[in-house]
DNA sequence: TTAACCTATTGGTCTGACCACTTTGCTGCT
DNA sequence: AGCAGCAAAGTGGTCAGACCAATAGGTTAA
């Protein structure tokens, strides 16, 4: 009786093909900043002439999800998600306790993202987070801070990408961009303390045998768990000031 | 010396066209409802080709000023000024499985939220989680859904806040405003099955307890999850014909 | 090594054609 | 005269191929 109210819809082409390359970026197939196929390619890949991929790609320009360089080729926009950022920004740069507001954030997010991908990653999902957790390993002998800390935020990232969850994705995405330069600052001091350096090697590895060797769900969820515990000691450490300290401690009992 | 940073702008030819289009319409040469020149026309007036009006009056289309019809014409939006489109929203409508992501974000955030209110809640945030739970109950009474919706969000919101965690709050407003109606919707399907609507009511009373008398974060925490899981219970259930089932009831299983 | 250049690639626009759907008005019957 | 059914015109949707314009990357020359 109701028809279609909102959505007239007689299919047309060109917006399935936008919904196939929106889920493309959706499902983390293809990250932000990086490059589409050109509209050729994409046309010969959905079967379609190239006005009706040009027509998709346009649709998703004016809405702000992807960014197209004449002669240069279609990019993913870097902020897909941008509507948290900047409430979030201004949030954080205006609360002293969002640090830890953040790490309580992640807590949330990255068990439950750790369960899903151990639960039902896909093989090339696997792959990356394997890796991602070498470049990490490699990052760490290193010594490079900046480039520890950028491989850190991708081993997590392609964690949340495994777990098949756009949304928890692009939150964490919107965090990482967010603390870029902080998590260098952390990390700058967390160095000083060598133990519990090594304490994060061996969480990152359990995680990643978890997830990838032992798809184990509630193993993957308590590693994650241990390590954001870990990491927030770290930084309540250095923060013995804090009028009112706070951990995560406690969220880490048991259910 | 810096150009245009944000805009590039090597005047597209559509985005010229767009603005003239765009112009009839703020200045009111054609109002709202109104039938648009055809294509063609428009071409043979701004002197472009076709697909160069086809591209302008896409990008009007994708930001919601006007409407296509196939075989009937072009159409100017009713309602002009009004629509901003969140991305996210968009997002979230356009994917399949967008319920569901929310609904896992939703365990994620309300787990951790429950327990953190029921460990730091302020007086005042206790009394704000009672009130909104009172209302709910009222809600629930009055056999009004859209009443009943809303107070459910409120209730969970109050939750949020008292979490004192500025972020998840946040982020718990946006899906909400975002689901506001489709919360309607389930909740007029949810309501055929009454044994469970019982169901929801024992769970809000047992996180509402948690919460404010008891304070127990553990409880708390665990009240949420069974509450999330019969949510995705009774979601999964309409949807069997949906090709790959997913319910977050590994979720619950212990730490 | 560096700078200038050249070329392949890619987005931007055009032409013209055909298809699919809607509207409209005509035709022909009642 | 009035109405039902149908056919044609109009309009958006798609396709094909071509050429232009800007960029990126490799090549060459200084």
């Amino acid at each position: 009786m109701h028809g279609y109210l909102s959505t007239p819809r007689v299919t047309r082409a060109a917006d399935v093909i936008m919904d196939q390359i929106e889920r493309l970026i959706l499902e983390g197939k293809v990250r932000p900043g990086q490059k589409l196929p050109s509209e050729r390619s994409l046309a010969e890949e959905f079967d379609v002439s190239r006005p009706t991929v040009r027509e998709a790609i346009q649709k998703l320009e004016a809405r702000g999800l992807i960014q197209r360089r004449h002669g240069g080729g279609t990019f993913v926009a870097e902020h897909v998600g941008s509507t948290f950022i900047d409430p979030m920004m201004a949030m954080i740069q205006r609360s002293p306790d969002g640090t830890f507001d953040i790490l309580e954030l992640r807590f949330a997010l990255e068990s439950v993202a750790a369960w899903l991908a151990a639960d039902r990653a896909t093989e090339r999902a696997r792959g990356n987070v394997q890796r991602r957790y070498h470049e990490l390993q490699a990052a760490v002998r290193s010594h490079d801070l900046h480039r520890e800390a950028k491989a850190d935020a991708e081993f997590h990232l392609a964690i949340a990408e495994a777990s098949q969850n756009g949304i928890i994705l692009h939150i964490m995405r919107s965090i990482f961009v967010l603390l870029e330069e902080s998590i260098v600052k952390n990390l700058a001091e967390l160095n000083l303390d060598r133990i519990r350096k090594q304490d994060l090697a061996l969480q990152h590895e359990a995680i990643y045998r978890a997830i990838v060797i032992d798809r184990d769900p509630g193993a993957a969820r308590r590693a994650v768990r241990q390590h954001m515990l870990t990491v927030s000691e770290s930084l309540d450490r250095e923060r013995l000031a804090d009028t009112k300290p706070r951990r995560l401690k406690e969220l880490t009992q048991s259910t």
